[in-house]
Parts: C-alpha cells; structure tokens; sequence
DNA sequence: CATCCACTGAGCAATATGCCCAGTCAAACC
DNA sequence: GGTTTGACTGGGCATATTGCTCAGTGGATG
C-alpha cells in the first residue's frame, strides 16, 4: 500500500473524455476509451472515491452569476494568526479563494464584485478583518490563460507513469 | 432583449444542487427544486448554452494528477508585450492559469509541480520567457479556502434579483 | 384582447443505470 | 511451479432515465 496511487493513463484518458463531454453518459465514455462499461464505472466511482474530483462549483463563472469583476487582493498577517484571519474570510462571500503562501505571512485572496465600489467596499472588509496587517489589491483586467489541466493530462494520458 | 439577464434564483438553486451531486441525474434535481423535469432540463441547456459553466478542467485535483506542489509567480512584463507572454505561457503545460492584472504590466502565474526541483526549471521557464522582466515566486503552503462560489449562489437563490 | 414565454404533465421509444456473476489474463507472491 | 490478487470483459436483467414532442395553463406584455 503506497497511500496514494497516481492515475494511470486510462485515468487521464478518462478525466480527458470528461473534460470533453462533462455530462457524458458512461456508455458513450466507454465507447470512446475502447473499454467496458464496467470498467469505466468503476475507474469513474475510483476518481470521486479518491477525491480526484474537486467541487462542481469550480464550474461555474461568477460573471455569469453577476460577478464580473475579480480581483486578488495580497495581503500581509501578523504571525500565528492565519486560520484566524482564515476563519474571517470564510464569512465574506465575495472571497472565492484563499492562499496561504510562503514569503513571511502571506495571503492571496481572491474575490469577486459586482462593480467597482463593490470591490471597494470587499477590499476594506478584508483590510479590517483582525490580523491583516496590510493589503495591496491588485484587478483581473483579463483572463490570458484559463484555468487548465489537459495539457497535463494529454501528457499523463500518452505515457505509462510506471517507475520503469 | 438585454443581451444578458443574470442568473434566477432558480438557477442558483439549480446549481447548488449540481453543487452537491454533479452526476445527479435531471429526475433527481428536479425533483429536489420541486420543478417538472422539462423545466429542469431546458435550464440546464441555457445555462450552458449561456456559458455559465466552465470547463470541466476545473474539477480536477493536480494534486490526484500528481503535482501536488502549486506556486504563485507574480511577473513583470514589458509593455505590450501581454499576449505574446500569454502566448509562450500557455506552451508551458504546467502554467495553470495566468491573469494579467491592473498594476503596471503584472501577470500573475499559476503553476503546479512535481516537487521543488520541478518548480525550480517551471520557475525559470517563465522568467525566460521573452517580455517577461521579473518574476517573484511564491509557494503555495495551504488553501486556507477552497475555491467555492456557494455563498454567493446561496445568496442568489435567496432573493429574487429583480430590479424592484 | 392577442401574444409571448416559462412551466407543467403526460406519453413513448430508445437507452442508460446499477448490480451481479463468471471467465480471462497478467503480474505479484510463496 | 502453483496460487492469489487485481483489473478488465461480456453478459444479463429489472428499473430508471433520456430525449423529444405535444397540449394546456398562467402570468406578463403590448
């Protein structure tokens, strides 16, 4: 028992064929990959078994929600407060992601506003919350490179991973 | 026609209840949002039809993939010279995602990894990518908060979005 | 009052699902 | 060598789901 297997090639394959088709039934996944059906619902049960599959709510576009302004606000935090500083967050529901980084006592937030006083008044929230130290809000002006996988994936797919 | 209407609430509850089952099937969400299952089944074709949902891609641990190292490089590029960085970034199979962002000419990289050696040659990819001047990495130690979009969508399904 | 739109409820053929089992095959194990 | 394990296949079967269409209802619009 290793802990922890990679995916194999039929993995990445699979994930590939998702990526395509999200809604694909199995059978026509099946099909695609050239296995059995029940291979592929169990490779498919094996993913979400072993937390492959993050949240559905990746999926969705905050523009689309009314949200079309992010923002990634770097803030500083006083030392040993960062899942306290964490915790307040988590309340603000404009904050879609938070990141502890490694330089000192960093923090990349990410949030969405609906417009630009919007994003005003977020950015102050987190600037208040207690333990931020400063902040330094920075705007998304334009997605270059949408958040992807396949290029990893395609690699993962080709190749066996074997050690060998 | 706006050419844009935002998001019901029952599409937010819609897709919260994606949310909590992604293959759930059209029967089961609709019987869930006490909608026919015809309704259920046109919603969901609009709203990707509208592009409300991304790809796929996203659901994706890179971890599970085998990079479980993610870093956050902020760079400084030369002027007008964004989207060819863009375009030399998204060569790099490991590069995320890459947003430009409003300060200056920052672009801010997202890159996984295999360890640190890995990040190491990533790293120095991006820095010698044409146009870019500076580059600042910082690891990622923790996701203190998952992307998640629930609060807002909650927010949505709560009250009617309507003007008045 | 006529129209448009979203939603409902129903029906129907075709397909998919969940589940179980037997058999194959290769790699790992004793 | 002999055996066990794990992954994959192919089959079957009852039930649920899909995709599609159609008719009818109720609200909102002009």
């Amino acid at each position: 028992m290793t802990g922890e297997e990679p995916l194999d090639g039929v993995d990445a394959r699979l994930l590939l064929a998702l990526a395509d088709e999200p809604r694909a039934p199995v059978m026509a996944l099946a099909q695609r990959l050239g296995l059995s059906r029940n291979t592929v619902q169990a490779r498919l049960a094996k993913l979400d078994r072993r937390g492959v599959l993050h949240s559905f709510e990746r999926r969705i576009d905050p523009a689309a929600l009314g949200y079309p302004m992010s923002a990634v606000i770097t803030t500083r935090v006083t030392q040993r407060r960062l899942e306290e500083v964490a915790d307040v967050l988590r309340e603000i529901p404009e904050v879609v992601e938070v990141d502890g980084l490694s330089g000192e006592t960093d923090v990349l937030v990410r949030v969405v506003a609906v417009d630009a006083d919007d994003l005003y008044r977020i950015a102050g929230q987190v600037l208040a919350s207690p333990g931020v130290e400063r902040t330094s809000t920075a705007l998304v002006m334009q997605k270059l490179v949408g958040h992807r996988l396949a290029p990893l994936l395609r690699r993962a797919a080709g190749e066996s991973p074997e050690g060998e």
